[in-house]
RNA sequence: GCGACUGUAGCUCAGUUGGUUAGAGCGCCGGUUUGUGGUACCGGAGGUCGAGGGUUCGAACCCCUUCAGUCGCCCCA
């Protein structure tokens, strides 16, 4: 009975829509990222913590507060069996907030705190974005002062500069003011639009009642001509928030980090204050904000705990290996060759002890014999061992690809070692 | 949620105005050649032409629906 006539066919699963399966030059790009980010995390004395990917829908919806159109349409919300409401993290920002306050941070503040890990946001996948995707978060809870800004903004840069992608990525700055001058300029803003409702986008008009803010940077040029003219925070600061993001930019001089204001650069929800940036790209099509943050003073309140300063940045770690682009090839130190039958327990043996004295190193024992050093050439190793058995004799070989290999000598001692045993 | 474009072998792609048994390159597997070798040659496996329906004597090709992908809009915590 042969299969196709009584196998039926079994459907494969597809993967999520949104999702994806990062593999190769891809992988390794991600890799890197997170790499530097976790070492330059640490120059900067960042604590590392490990969050949980879900929490109680309210830890996200407190946060999100009025912004409906996220928390309805935009998250990823489930009953568990007890039929409580729990979500995939969209962000990371709202789950530290929440630990810091149900686990007593306090005692540790002023903290940083560095994460990274996967994220959900049910959105249409599109450049760029996915609906799990992955993010490098760094916060620093418990800390009013601007320095803390300058500190964050300066280790983003630095981040970006090792990643080798700075060329291209500008930083751009705004302040939001207190909550105060915030609130004025947001009335000074709806009033202004109001005054040309009937000119505005629909998007716009839209906007003029939901969020008025973001009309600051619609792409319609119908709103634009009116954006030009737009109320400007700057006539809205008290002393205090022009003294704070004076301190925030004399800081950014002083570091030698280059920035350019942006006086359009909002955040749609109300805790955020102060300092809001973006570094930004024209290399990524649509989504062109590499890493982003501000300070967010009064998100702790929103989630019923005291009122506590803090302020922090993300970093979509696809978009970050996509700047960085394909690295170079890790070519491996050894590639050992069981170029007959006869020594394929040779090869493991020997492989295995490249691996024990730190060298990496590939066996090829499976396929055709006569085909398997091609196979090894093919990945572009620093040296090759050949074990064969020819004409009733051992045969062993040795070949380094390229004379300036700095480890060959220690290669071929491990290897005349192995001959010698 | 909306729009445009795209789905053919593991990958990259051909496929004539609708017409026999759907092809190539690469990769994979087997073999021959070479025998300090990245070569060349021979052979093989692998396809519900994304899925479902319709038009037609006949559909990979035309129409509808659906799913997926890509890019953009909306949104962007």
């Amino acid at each position: 009975m042969s299969k196709s006539e009584n196998t039926t066919r079994i459907e494969t699963p597809q993967a999520i829509r949104g999702t994806q399966d990062i593999f190769g030059p891809d992988a390794d790009a991600f890799a890197h990222v997170v790499e530097t980010f976790e070492r330059v995390r640490r120059l900067y004395r960042f604590r590392r913590v490990e969050m949980p990917v879900f929490e109680k829908t309210a830890v996200f919806s407190r946060s999100l507060g009025e912004t409906t159109d996220v928390v309805s349409k935009e998250m990823y919300s489930f009953e568990d069996r007890g039929g409580e409401s729990l979500t995939l993290r969209p962000e990371f920002t709202a789950g530290l907030a929440r630990a810091y306050i149900t686990n007593g941070w306090r005692q540790y503040a002023p903290v940083k705190l560095a994460t990274h890990g996967p994220l959900f946001r049910y959105e249409r996948p599109q450049k760029g974005r996915y609906r799990q995707f992955h993010q490098i978060d760094a916060e620093i809870i418990g800390a009013a002062e601007p320095t803390v800004d300058v500190e964050l903004l300066v280790m983003a840069d630095q981040l970006l500069k090792e990643l080798g992608i700075a060329d291209g990525v500008t930083l751009t700055l705004n302040t939001l003011g207190d909550a105060e001058s915030r609130e004025a300029w947001r009335a000074a803003l709806i009033e202004y639009f109001r005054a040309v409702k009937a000119d505005l986008s629909e998007d716009s008009q839209e906007r003029l009642e939901k969020n008025p803010l973001r009309i600051l940077d619609s792409k319609d040029p119908r709103d634009k001509v009116f954006v030009a003219d737009a109320p400007r925070i700057d006539d809205f600061l008290n002393a205090e928030a022009q003294d704070f993001f004076a301190a925030v930019t004399s800081g950014l001089d002083a570091a030698g980090v280059a920035w350019e204001r942006n006086g359009a650069l909002v955040r749609g929800l109300d805790y955020y204050r102060h300092t809001a940036f973006e570094f930004v790209t024209t290399r990524l099509g649509a989504q062109g904000t590499v890493l982003g943050g501000g300070r967010y003073d009064g998100l702790m309140e929103s989630l019923g705990g005291p009122a506590t300063p803090a302020v922090g940045w993300a970093a979509g770690i696809e978009r970050l290996a996509m700047l960085v682009g394909e690295l170079p090839y890790d070519r491996s130190d050894v590639a050992v060759v069981a170029e007959s039958r006869e020594r394929e327990v040779d090869a493991s043996v020997l492989v295995a002890a490249y691996r024990r004295a730190g060298f990496s190193a590939e066996a090829f024992v499976t396929g055709s014999p006569r085909k398997r050093y091609d196979k090894a050439q093919k990945t572009q190793p620093h040296t090759i061992v050949s074990l064969d058995f020819r004409d009733q004799q051992y045969v062993n070989g040795f070949k380094c690809d390229e004379a300036l290999y700095p480890k060959m000598a220690e290669v071929q001692a491990i290897l005349d070692h192995f001959i010698k045993a």
